[in-house]
DNA sequence: CTCTGTCAAGAGCAGTGCTCTCTATTTTGT
DNA sequence: ACAAAATAGAGAGCACTGCTCTTGACAGAG
């Protein structure tokens, strides 16, 4: 219909990015914490009440954040797999592209892999972009052999298993897919646990730790 | 030297305690975002100033809270072991024990394993306290034969898994020592997905898959 | 009994998220 | 082309926050 926009369209397309970016630069600084609406405003050379226009509340800019952090992290796993090759350098490039991402915007990363910021909610429109970074991982065990696995599985979580094999696609046993679900927890836990110190004192630096935790993960899928 | 304390001592100390209550218990609704001092001070009766007295900031009172939290998770890990039994047993309590406690104090979780509060700030007296969960983990496998395992480990992660070995004083070569480090890894990240809502849509409710998980690490470092 | 250190209280500062009203400007419909 | 409607930013203001400083009261030690 409009494949040409009006000017004011068009500017405030332009401003809800501006504000975007400069609430990214701010997080980047201060923290979610320390974002503040009328700062940001204020850099723009605004009114605070002005920003209302574009964002109904300082959650809802938050939010926006999450999403986009969700997109890029699950962009930069998705980059890292060259998508042939080798499985397990495959496996292995995603979980240190996944690392990189999450240690060159720790801020970004606190926010969507840190505590829920305000009275917890997780509105719809996150959950297909935080899903990316684990559908990376599962499409390098698609269309690829797997060690096949046995392992006695509880009824509920052989239910949950066999959903998740329809959803994914994939060719694999209950065992198999739990210790997927077990080798996606590992990765962000492992990054997790770095960028909050809780290595501090044991595996600090924990370079080597994490690509160790990452084939170790990839033997035990059946990688 | 001081055995009997002074009236003032006394007030002071039950006053301190007073106060940490309060917040803990305004913490556990509105998390700790919402945590404000004037909302704890008009509780207790008292006017905001007058909490200054006890704590010199905000930041300050959440750190003791931080502390507390540690410990309470801690102790609740260590009492869930029996001390004696299967291993495997003792292994599995201790993860749900954990789990449970997080689970019933959501919030006092979030403070100390969620995203870093202010500026990041983990002062010296978090580290001794924050580490009894994993303690008590490495208890159990202390004085008791372990699958021996083998595998490369890359040479400085060898170093840090060697001093570890040493402080902790268990008997276990590099690689079992950093499956041990993965396996805690793996049951924080697994309570962090819980309780941060990953797991809706893949493995919710994550009861079975947490046992199994539990159970999969036991062998995985050997139990 | 006086003197000194500790205490709660009050006022106040700078900052916050958010709402409401007012005015200027752009877009739209006739 | 012109009036009507929608949208923009600005400003004032509310209720709240953490935190500081000063003041007056009181307890404990000499």
């Amino acid at each position: 219909m409009t494949a040409t926009k009006t000017a004011r369209e068009r500017a405030r397309a332009e401003l809800t990015q501006e504000i975007k970016d400069e609430a990214r630069r701010q997080l980047a600084e201060v923290g979610a914490h320390g974002l503040s609406l009328r700062a940001v405003a204020r850099e723009l050379g605004m009114v605070s009440s002005a920003l209302y226009r574009y964002f109904p509340s300082r959650d809802r800019l938050l939010t926006d954040l999450i999403v986009d952090a969700y997109n890029a992290i699950g962009e930069a796993a998705e980059n890292a797999d060259p998508g042939k090759g080798a499985p397990r350098d495959r496996w292995l490039a995603i979980w240190q592209a996944t690392r990189d991402w999450a240690r060159a915007h720790p801020h970004e990363y606190a926010l969507i892999y840190g505590s829920p910021i305000p009275g917890y909610q997780a509105p719809q429109d996150t959950v297909a972009p935080a899903a990316r970074v684990a559908l990376a991982l599962v499409k390098v065990l698609t269309h690829t052999e797997l060690r096949a696995i046995d392992g006695e599985v509880a009824p509920e979580l052989r239910a949950q298993a066999e959903t998740l094999t329809k959803v994914l696609g994939i060719v694999a046993g209950p065992e198999t897919v739990t210790r997927l679900l077990m080798a996606w927890t590992q990765l962000f836990g492992a990054i997790n646990f770095d960028l909050f110190g809780q290595y501090v004192g044991s595996v600090d630096p924990a370079d080597e730790f994490f690509t160790h935790s990452a084939r170790r993960m990839a033997e035990f899928v059946g990688l």
